[in-house]
RNA sequence: GGGCGCGUAGCUCAGCGGGAGAGCACUCGCUUCACACGCGAGGGGUCGCUGGUUCGAUCCCAGCCGCGCCCACCA
């Protein structure tokens, strides 16, 4: 057998990845009804993205989870996918444009459309090859892409029956505008940023009789679109002024002052100035007291509106300036002072939201929140760890109405049509007519749907509903979603309401959030810092295996700091493994069928088996970093340093070869799912598999009699090589056991050492027993194991003599 | 402002009521015929600090000190 003595992963991985797909092994079978199954939808990538640490870790993962089910009989279904992220791509295309001088309203919306998808075809849809380098098994020809034509009339579905329901309306609200991106985003898009700002204290002159309020704000220039000042109604430093009039400065326009509870006494003066048009809790006050709804500033973020010449065109920072000119000028300014706060930004383009009202649509979303709500609070959806379900679920307690429409063009049109007279039809293809008032003449509305907004259809929308086709009856609902925390409320959540919306069911019974991989230096890894660590370099350099087992290592419930001992680690057990094999294979042939006869034989057999078992529980709670240090340790400890040390000698057995490769096979299924491709790669080796190792059957439980002789062994063993003695490991475990406990003629170095470790031991025990509080209030079991442990302890000091 | 989490060996992390663990790094000994990406042995820790509960605390409780994350309409 002529095998590298170095396991070298390159172009064995590749060959594997190809061949597994190229066999059909990864896909699912919907007309299959015999095998339960098992569905795990990808989170799906943006379409114009690259894989980074997030995604391999979690496409681990997800692969692990998806090979353990698919050698366990279950029809596996890992759909795969990519998402058209609307603001981002488009961005991306526009910057683009930029730099050739144009723009996309240069273009027109149809040629900019063009455009995107020719910009997709060049630079997108790279990151499913990338997943096939981490051998990720998902099922490729399943590939969906949420601007299918299919996906494109599922989102429209949604979209109607929302609408048909009530929930789906358009409306004058106020909205967060980024000037960056032109257009609305949703409030999980607002970043609150501390920003240093200040304050500044203006007097409002009472209209009737002498006096003034003074109110506070960080932002003057909204001052000209005031329509009012509130005040506590139980403030005794105000309440008596409630119904009274003031000037606002500059515009000298006269607004009442009204009592709302909303007003904190204890904050700046106790008197807030009231601008529906551009503050959000100004807004919900302005509408509880049907206030105007004055609009000063304009989505170019300029200032505008029926406001004084010398104001128009002004940026917001210019206007604030010349608003506290006026304020000095004419004596109405108290004081400033500085005042350090949060201020909402946009995550994706870091500009300072603008607070507007503008005509949108909106879901409103509590009746789709509580069903939601009930499965996780049910347990029926189940978050690991759990801690993120109680979050999931607060936030849908707390839930407020979604804008979903967006200024863009790349993305999903809203299915919206508008007669002259303002009349809405909402209609899942091109209505001929109004459907209020039958005009002919209809305009679309132009604006594009939330990204999020047809994620939240993925699990369903993917597998062809709205139709009611074979897969989406076979593989819905699902199983696992497995993400990273910073989309449960944006994608999770919504998909949990939309499944259960519109199918009366939750997507998945699991979600699994994994930890954020961070930097080495405990920041989060920023591909614009340049602290991004690229997984395709560490495939690149220690293999696809390696690199899972080491993200499946560092993956924990808490964020971790990257750090390249782990994959190291996977490389060396993938290397031992290798080696191993290679012992075996080197030796000769296996004979089937063969039975343990010998302590070593049943001793590992029931190791394999415990490690089986514990594997399994660990996968099951996702606990991947303990599952495969188990079977590290299982590999490197129990497997190499002790059973394939002891039986190597007796290589030339037929009888142990057989026993030896059986172990060695079911030692290969577990290590499957996180080094697919080396375990695959020895499994062709072997004698006689025909068959794939990656729809090899799992292991059933073996139960093996063992008499704790090797144990013995492992100790005796270790207090000899302690001491000095060089020991072989060959020969019978009980042989070598006799022979150090009872050192004869193989004896002689210093057991001192021991001796020493032993006596301290039984000290403690003692101490312990004879603390008569101990005995009497520790736990019975407790007490008796004390004393066993004390008995072994001196029997073990007896044999040293 | 509300909530969550973390401070354990030089590093990355487990453990979370009854003897401080793993991998790496380090020291020593092994070119032993599967593997030097190896084998064996070893050094290294007042388990952030201070109190409390308990027969017993790294583990539970309280406070403090550091670090991080999420949510949030005090202008």
């Amino acid at each position: 057998m002529e095998l590298a003595t170095l396991y070298n992963p390159h172009g064995v991985e590749e060959r594997w990845q190809q061949t597994w797909e190229a066999e059909g092994l990864y896909r699912a079978d919907d007309a299959d009804e015999t095998r339960p199954t098992y569905v795990i939808a990808v989170p799906p990538p943006n379409v114009t993205g690259a894989l980074h640490m997030g995604h391999a870790l979690n496409g681990t993962i997800q692969d692990a989870l998806i090979r353990w089910h698919r050698m366990r009989g279950f029809n596996t279904l890992w759909q795969p996918g990519y998402d058209h992220a609307a603001i981002s791509t488009e961005m991306m295309v526009e910057r683009q444009l930029r730099t050739e001088g144009t723009s996309r309203f240069d273009l027109g919306r149809e040629q900019f459309l063009e455009r995107v998808w020719e910009w997709l075809h060049q630079y997108g849809g790279i990151i499913m090859g990338q997943f096939r380098r981490l051998g990720c098994s998902l099922d490729y020809d399943r590939e969906r892409f949420t601007m299918d034509d299919g996906y494109v009339r599922a989102v429209y579905r949604f979209f109607v029956d929302l609408y048909e329901r009530g929930y789906m309306y358009r409306d004058n609200r106020i909205v967060n505008w980024c000037t960056d991106c032109a257009s609305t985003v949703s409030d999980l898009e607002v970043e609150h940023i501390d920003v240093d700002d200040t304050l500044t204290y203006a007097r409002y002159p009472l209209v009737d009789g002498d006096g003034s309020v003074t109110i506070a704000t960080v932002r003057p220039a909204t001052i000209l679109a005031d329509v009012a000042v509130a005040v506590h109604p139980e403030d005794d430093r105000y309440k008596h002024l409630i119904g009274k009039h003031v000037r606002v400065p500059v515009v000298d326009r006269v607004v009442p002052i009204i009592g709302d509870e909303a007003v904190e006494t204890d904050f700046g003066t106790g008197a807030l100035k009231i601008t529906p048009g551009h503050d959000p809790v100004d807004f919900e006050i302005g509408r509880k007291h049907g206030l105007e709804e004055l609009t000063v500033i304009g989505l170019d973020g300029r200032m505008t509106g029926d406001i004084p010449d010398e104001y128009k065109g002004l940026t917001e920072d210019e206007a604030a300036d010349k608003v506290v000119q006026w304020l000095k000028d004419n004596d109405r300014l108290e004081k400033r002072e500085h005042y350090r706060h949060a201020v909402g930004h946009c995550d994706r383009s870091g500009t300072r939201i603008q607070p507007l009202v503008l005509l949108q649509w909106w879901c409103e979303m509590g009746d789709l929140a509580r069903p939601a709500l009930e499965a996780i609070e049910s347990g029926r959806v189940r978050f690991h760890p759990p801690v993120h379900g109680r979050v999931a679920a607060d936030w849908l307690r707390a839930i407020r109405p979604w804008n979903v429409s967006r200024q863009q063009w790349w993305g999903h049109q809203l299915p919206v049509w508008y007669c002259a007279d303002g009349h809405v039809t909402v209609s899942e293809t091109e209505p001929a007519a109004c459907a209020e008032c039958g005009a002919g003449e209809l305009t679309r509305d132009p604006d594009v749907l939330d990204t999020w907004f047809s994620s939240a259809l993925w699990p369903f929308a993917t597998l062809g509903w709205p139709d009611d086709t074979r897969a989406l009856r076979r593989f819905y609902p699902g199983d696992v979603d497995s993400t990273a925390r910073d989309i449960i409320f944006l994608w999770v959540n919504r998909m949990i309401m939309a499944g259960l919306f519109e199918l009366g069911d939750i997507p998945f019974h699991d979600v699994i959030i994994h930890s954020t991989i961070l930097a080495p230096d405990g920041q989060r890894m920023s591909k614009s810092k340049g602290t991004g660590i690229d997984p395709l370099e560490l495939i690149d350099q220690h293999g696809a295996d390696s690199t899972r087992y080491g993200l499946l290592k560092m993956s924990s419930t808490q964020d971790v700091r990257f750090s390249s001992q782990q994959i190291e680690e996977g490389r060396r057990l993938a290397n031992k493994l290798w080696n191993a094999s290679r012992l075996l294979l080197m030796a000769g042939p296996e004979t089937p069928d063969a039975q343990p006869s010998s302590e070593e034989e049943r001793w590992i057999l029931a190791r394999i088996d415990a490690t089986r078992q514990v594997v399994e529980d660990d996968l099951a709670k996702y606990d991947f970093s303990h599952a495969v240090d188990r079977l590290y340790h299982l590999t490197f400890d129990d497997f190499c340093d002790w059973y394939l040390e002891a039986i190597k000698p007796r290589l030339g057995d037929a009888q142990t070869r057989a026993t030896a490769f059986a172990a060695l096979e079911r030692l290969l299924k577990l290590l499957h799912p996180v080094l697919p491709h080396v375990t695959e790669e020895i499994w062709t080796h072997l004698p006689g598999r025909e068959s794939r190792l990656i729809v090899a059957p799992w292991p059933e439980p073996l139960p093996q009699e063992t008499s704790g002789e090797i144990e013995r062994a492992q100790t005796a063993a270790r207090i000899y090589r302690r001491s000095g003695v060089r020991i072989a490991l060959a020969g019978d475990a009980e042989r070598i056991f006799t022979a150090v406990v009872r050192p004869s003629a193989n004896g002689g170095g210093d057991v001192g050492k021991e001796r020493d470790r032993l006596r301290k031991e039984i000290e403690r025990g003692e101490r312990m027993l004879a603390n008569e509080k101990f005995v009497a209030n520790a736990a019975p079991d407790v007490v008796d194991a004390e004393r066993e442990k004390l008995e072994q302890y001196r029997a073990e000091l007896d044999a040293l003599g």
